[in-house]
DNA sequence: TTTGGTGCAAAGGCTTTGCAATAGA
DNA sequence: TCTATTGCAAAGCCTTTGCACCAAA
C-alpha cells in the first residue's frame, strides 16, 4: 500500500490554523530529521535560524502536528518522547540499547504476532508504535 | 520450563546487603501488588504501615532488587516506570487500554518475531518484558 | 563500632501551563 | 480588528543526588 503524504503547511491552513514562521520553522526541522528527533533535537534546528525560538511553543507545534496526524509521537523510553513525520506508513522501531541507532521495520513484520495474540487471547492489539529495544548486530558482535 | 522464584529476603542477605524494615516493606509491596506497579504505588503501600517511608528510599530500594534481578523495571510509556516480581519466568502483558485488563502472554509467543528481526535486521531483541497495548476481547466487542 | 541505609530537601530532566504581548487572517 | 499564537517564567511530574543522622551486623 502507498502511503500518500500529507502537506503539513497545506494540512494546518485547510484546518484554519496560522501559518506562522514558527510552524514551519517546526515542520521544517522534523522533516530535516529524518529518523526520531526529541522536541530538543528540533529546537536546536529551529534556533539556529531563529535563535528566539522556544521549546514551549515548540512543544505546542508538535502536539498540533501530531494531533492532525502529520507527525508521530513515540515514547521511546527513558521519560523523553520523539516525533517523526507520518508519512511513512506504519513502522516501528528497533533501538540499539548500546549505541542508539534506530532501525525501521515494516508493520509486516509484527502482524504474525497481532493474529497470534488475537487468536490466543482474543485480544486485539494496537501497535501503532511500537519501539523494541535490543543490539543491532554492530554491537551485538563486540560482546558487552 | 519451571522458573523456582528465589526468595528475595535470602538474596539481599546472601550478597551482604542489609536487612531493613524498610528493604522488606518493599518487597512486600511490591508483592502485593500483583500486576505493575509504579515506585508511588509502592510508596503508598508502604506508608500504609509505615508512615515515614520516603519516596528516595522506594527508589534505591527497587534500584537494588532490579539490579540483583529480583524484580523487572519496565519502561510503560508516559514517563513513568513500572516493577514487578520477576518470579514468573519470562512473559510479556497484554493491557487493555479501556478497562486496564493485564493478561499475561508466554515467552514463545514472540519468538518467531525476535527470530524474524534477527534474520532480517541482525537486530538482537530483547524482549525481556514487554508490554503490549490495545483492547481485550471484552470491550473489543463494546464498539469505543 | 563501623559502614551501609534512611529521611529530608534540593536539584535535574522533560513537559506543560498561565499570562501578557504579538502578529496572522 | 480580533483572537490564535508566541515567549517567558514558573510550575508539575517523576527520578536522582547530597548529606547528616541512624541502625543493622
Amino acid at each position: 500500500m502507498k502511503f500518500i503524504p500529507k502537506d503539513p503547511i497545506a494540512v494546518l491552513q485547510e484546518q484554519g490554523y496560522r501559518l506562522t514562521p514558527q510552524r514551519m520553522m517546526v515542520v521544517e526541522a522534523v522533516r530535516d530529521c529524518a529518523g526520531h528527533a526529541t522536541a530538543d533535537d528540533i529546537c536546536t534546528r529551529v534556533k539556529s535560524k531563529y535563535p528566539y525560538a522556544n521549546i514551549s511553543t515548540i512543544y505546542r507545534t508538535l502536539e498540533l502536528l501530531n494531533k492532525l496526524g502529520l507527525v508521530t509521537e513515540t515514547d521511546l523510553g527513558g521519560g523523553r518522547l520523539s516525533y517523526h513525520f507520518a508519512d511513512h506508513g506504519r513502522h516501528h522501531h528497533l533501538i540499539c540499547q548500546k549505541c542508539g541507532l534506530t532501525i525501521d521495520t515494516a508493520d509486516s513484520d509484527l502482524s504474525p504476532l497481532v493474529e497470534q495474540l488475537r487468536k490466543k487471547h482474543g485480544f486485539r492489539a494496537d501497535l501503532r508504535h511500537l519501539a523494541i529495544f535490543g543490539h543491532c548486530s554492530e554491537c551485538a558482535h563486540q560482546g558487552d
